[in-house]
RNA sequence: GCCGCGUUCGUCUAGCCCGGUCAGGACGCCAGGUUUUCAUCCUGGAAAUCAUGGGUUCGAAUCCCAUACGCGGUACCA
């Protein structure tokens, strides 16, 4: 059997869209369970549509998500060992590596039309010099008389060999269109889906090459497919209608067909397909709101597939993903994009992190924050941050909120009396919680300054009415309604600072 | 309009191929426990007449047909 190879083939456009890393990564798992290739071209026959640096972005989301290719457009050549590789033309800084290239459809041009003059040549493709004006007028005609929107075959039946050629030496723009054959019923068996069958005669006959020179998708993705020996194609649902197109182009190139699996979408939670307007939908700007790759991987491969039978883990590294895939356990219809969802597959992404790695992901949070930079050096110092963190480990749902609902530690607490109070205490008695509190903690050694043991000796010192001791405490070293607790606050703090923000509160009973 | 795909708790889904569990899990939600508050953690709960209607069968979420609804495609975009 041959060795199984998928692909990624995104266009251009500015980033990584998070229902591309889903195919991506569909592609990525199937390939390395399979112990296959999985290679990276792109996409870039529509000019229009071309954006500065896209290519370099896309490159760097999947390097950094951790989605390793084996073959491919790269940005260092050093990323492979594979001698067969060189810088793109159009791309400087971009590398080809492997020996199925070009991996960038911009730099196959004469390629595709080499193909494209084949199947003219051999009847299964015609020139046509429709003006997209005229198009246009038949598509509406069509709708309007409620028949199927195809092309009318004008320049096949109404142009003479004698015309084309006068057009040709003209330079008249002109498309390839191929020939779909009448009365057929194409029939696919898409690895998802099962058995797919189309009828020819609704089938247009679709533009292959473009009068700028550049191939259409369709006529790429098959030549693209067969030249760098993909066997199984996974893309979006939104292909499913052109599988057709691609069948019969293989049939005509006499090549065999790779396997199609047509992924479902990712949906709004209005059940359209996802978009900008509803949320973000760039990789790039969930790692920028604090999601870790890990758990958007994570998130975005349990939409559409499952391990199946009786499995309940939901929290799968990379590697795990890698070992339960399978293309069957995809589920058929779109699935909705739950923020929610991902929330707290993130969390329980948070709380695996070790303190050292948690606190190398965070900085860069905690320098936006204006709390942040208004504070002590002290308080900036690693060894703060990483108790900070390491208090916080289980509230957070995501990097971003970082130090956000627990600002008292890098600046003094609000001073709120009736906050302080336990129940209806009187001013007396909160006097003496607080007293109480300064004094069981000025005896307590600097190493003795534990988590453990401020908790310890804080419990037993609050003997049965723990609020009113606890409470007042938690209070003034915090200023807030809700936070951690105060042996935790205490600990962060230190010795000195729980002091001070207790004799300054005492003082102003 | 035409073509294609889809339809199990609010959401992600198991189960469907090989008919026979009160349709299972997770997120979210609610309640309780741990707890000075918050979060974590633990326990419990509400939540799907398996889109609808017909068949087939002793028996259907599971097989067949129809309908409805949703989505996708209908471009010299991918």
């Amino acid at each position: 059997m041959n060795k199984i190879r998928t692909r990624f083939a995104p266009s251009p456009t500015g980033y990584l869209h998070v229902g591309g890393l889903r195919t991506a990564l569909y592609a990525y798992l199937f390939a390395k369970k399979n112990s296959g290739d999985f290679l990276l071209k792109i996409e870039d026959t529509d000019r229009k549509r071309f954006v500065e640096g896209a290519v370099e972005k896309l490159i760097n989301s999947l390097d950094f998500l951790g989605l390793e290719r084996n073959e491919g457009v790269m940005l260092s050549k050093v990323l492979s060992n594979n001698a067969n590789s060189q810088e793109s033309k159009n791309y400087p800084g971009v590398f080809e590596v492997g020996e199925y290239g070009p991996y960038i459809q911009s730099e196959k041009l004469e390629i595709y039309k080499k193909y494209a003059d084949g199947l003219v040549k051999n009847g299964y493709a015609y020139y046509c010099f429709c003006e997209p004006e005229r198009l246009e007028e038949m598509r509406k005609e069509q709708t309007a008389k409620k028949q199927p929107p195809i092309y009318d075959r004008f320049c096949l039946q109404n142009v003479s060999e004698e015309e084309i050629n006068k057009n040709l030496k003209n330079n008249c723009p002109y498309t390839i269109r191929i020939k779909v054959p009448q009365d057929e019923t194409i029939e696919v068996d898409d690895v998802i889906r099962g058995r797919v069958k189309f009828n020819t005669n609704l089938v247009t006959d679709q533009i292959l090459l473009k009068s700028d020179g550049f191939p259409t998708y369709h006529l790429a993705s098959v030549i693209d497919d067969h030249d760098m020996q993909t066997t199984h194609v996974i893309r979006g649902e939104e292909w499913l209608p052109s599988m057709p197109i691609h069948i019969l182009l293989y049939r005509y190139f006499g090549w065999e067909a790779p396997k199609f699996a047509h992924l479902p979408l990712l949906l709004n939670p209005d059940k359209s397909k996802l978009s900008k307007r509803q949320g973000d939908v760039a990789v790039e700007d969930y790692i920028k709101k604090g999601y870790l790759k890990e758990a958007i991987i994570n998130f975005v491969a349990m939409l559409g597939w499952n391990p199946g039978k009786g499995e309940t883990q939901e929290i799968f590294t990379l590697d795990e993903l890698v070992e339960k895939f399978d293309l069957a356990h995809v589920h058929k219809a779109g699935a909705v994009f739950d923020i929610k969802k991902l929330d707290w597959i993130n969390s329980q992404w948070i709380k695996k992190l070790s303190i050292e790695e948690l606190y190398e992901k965070s900085l860069e949070f905690f320098k936006e924050k204006e709390f942040y930079k208004n504070t002590s050096a002290e308080k900036k110092s690693d060894e703060y941050i990483k108790k900070v963190l390491s208090i916080e480990q289980d509230r957070l749902q995501n990097l971003s909120e970082v130090g956000e609902s627990n600002q008292f530690f890098f600046h003094d607490a609000n001073f709120d009396k009736e906050l302080l109070r336990w129940k209806d205490m009187s001013d007396d008695d909160l006097k003496k919680s607080l007293e109480k509190s300064l004094n069981v903690l000025e005896n307590i050694t600097d190493e003795n300054w534990t988590r453990e043991n401020l908790e310890k000796i804080l419990m037993e010192s609050a003997g049965e009415n723990r609020g009113e001791l606890l409470w007042p405490l938690r209070a003034t070293l915090t200023g807030e309604k809700k936070s951690p607790s105060p042996f935790e606050c205490a600990w962060v703090l230190g010795k000195e600072e729980t002091s001070s923000r207790l004799k300054n509160t005492i003082g102003k009973i």
